[in-house]
This record gives structure tokens, C-alpha cells and sequence, in this order.
DNA sequence: AGAATATATGCAGATATGCACATATTCACT
DNA sequence: AGTGAATATGTGCATATCTGCATATATTCT
């Protein structure tokens, strides 16, 4: 799960949705990067870095400058995960069968019920 | 483009990926996400708020109760709209636009050659 | 109307994020 | 080895986010 959050974290910020919309059109180094969005260079490098880290981007030395492109392989599984994660329960993880697992015991009752805490005992 | 980003940004948190993996069992009012997730009634009202205001969820009053439930329609457009992100260049956006025109222009010379005003002139 | 209940929200504190600036690092070429 | 160029990173600041606590709002039932 936490991977997915990284995916998704990466892609909810408007300059790394640039980012991805122009490297989608061709590869890029950084300077090209922010000459095309005219940011600064460490903007550029950073949010660059971030969307590597995420795995949707790989880099690649070519003489002097670092290309990065779009990491297909990584890009497509996300894609795929996060269409199955609004349609069907994709992912198998430990905290969401807990949840389900509670989730079957639930019932309609509200917060007083649960936390008398709050309540003075008179 | 920035409904996009507010989609992704409600999705990258833990604990709306977990209220989204119960809703997707079945619809919920409040205070069984409280119990499932075993989290607080502020937390999961919040949270259930912020999954809404992106048009993921929709609300229904039943009796005492204000149920959320998957909002399907925006759910699959949102979906569609990702795959389409991760494989092609899906939005139409003036500043995506712009920043396809500028990268036509860019060309591989560093930061040095652009912003001169770092360097002093002797 | 008044009480009880389910949900929403104002507030404050802790933590995370995004950015610019300056500097460090890494590589290519002489 | 040394210089210049391209990229990465430490730091500080402003802002955003998440949460719990307390309280407000809204609805149902007597």
C-alpha cells in the first residue's frame, strides 16, 4: 500500500503533472525540463528525483546531461492498480483485511456508544 | 487539471485508501468507518469529507444516518483519466499546452546559459 | 418544545511539503 | 590534475496537511 501512496503523492502536485505531460512527448534532461516549464533547476532536479522515487521515471547518462524518460513497465502497473482500485479491492494488504475483518462486526451506532469516556459519569 | 490533482491527493493518504477499500464492500455511514478502521469520529468524518469533495464518494441521509457510498460515475472517469495519464497525454490544459510549445524550443544547454544573474560580472 | 444522537467543524499543535538560494558532487575534456 | 558544465542536495522559510479535543449543527423521537 504505502508503495501506491508514493505513486500517488507524486502525482498530486501540478508541477510533476508537467512534468509527466511533457516527458510523455519525448525524454528529457534537467535543463531541458526547465526550460520547457521554466522553473529553476532545483525545482526541476527535485520533483524529477520524486517521481523517480516513485518509479515512474527512470534516468539514464548520456555524455554530459542525465535523460529521464517514463518508466513504462512501473507506469503501466500503477495504471492498472489504480483502475482496479476504483472499481474492485485491489490490494492485498495486512491493515485492509483488518479493516474488512472489523468492518463485518460493524454496526449503526454512533461514538457515544463506543467511547463513554467523554461522558461524565455524573 | 486541477480536479485531477485533488482526486490524487485524496488518495494519497492511508487512511482514505482504507475507507475507500471498506466502501468498496459496502456502503457506510460514519460511524462504521469509525469502528472498521478503528479510528476517531472526527478523522473519519474529515476524511469521508475530503474523499466527497473530490467527487469519489456522494452522501445519502437514511434516517439518523448520513451513508457514503462510491460515486461510481466520477470514480470511473477519474480511473479512465489516469490510464489515459500513464499512457498518453490526456488533458487539455493551457499550461500544458505551453510547456509542450516551450520543450519544441528547448534545447540541451545548462542553467548557466539561461540565468546569468547567479554569475557576478567580475 | 426538549432531549438524545449522529455528524460536521473551529481551533491548536505537530508534522510534512514545496520552493529558492547557495553549495556540493559528478562527469567530460584538456 | 584542473577547469567548466550539468545535476544533486543542505538549509531555511512559508504554507499545507493531519489529527484530537471541544463544540456546533441537524435530525429524530417523546
Amino acid at each position: 500500500m504505502q508503495d501506491l501512496i508514493k505513486v500517488l503523492k507524486a502525482l498530486s502536485d501540478e508541477t510533476r503533472l508537467r512534468i509527466l505531460n511533457i516527458l510523455l512527448e519525448r525524454e528529457c534532461c534537467v535543463c531541458e525540463v526547465m526550460q520547457a516549464l521554466d522553473i529553476s533547476q532545483s525545482r526541476a532536479s527535485r520533483n524529477l528525483g520524486i517521481l523517480q522515487d516513485a518509479g515512474l521515471l527512470k534516468a539514464q547518462r548520456d555524455r554530459v546531461w542525465i535523460v529521464y524518460s517514463v518508466d513504462w513497465q512501473t507506469a503501466n502497473r500503477c495504471a492498472a492498480a489504480l483502475a482496479k482500485l476504483l472499481r474492485d479491492s485491489p490490494i492485498s494488504n495486512e491493515i485492509l483485511a483488518q479493516d474488512r475483518e472489523r468492518l463485518s462486526l460493524a454496526t449503526r451506532v454512533g461514538p457515544g456508544c463506543r467511547q463513554n469516556k467523554t461522558k461524565k459519569s455524573v
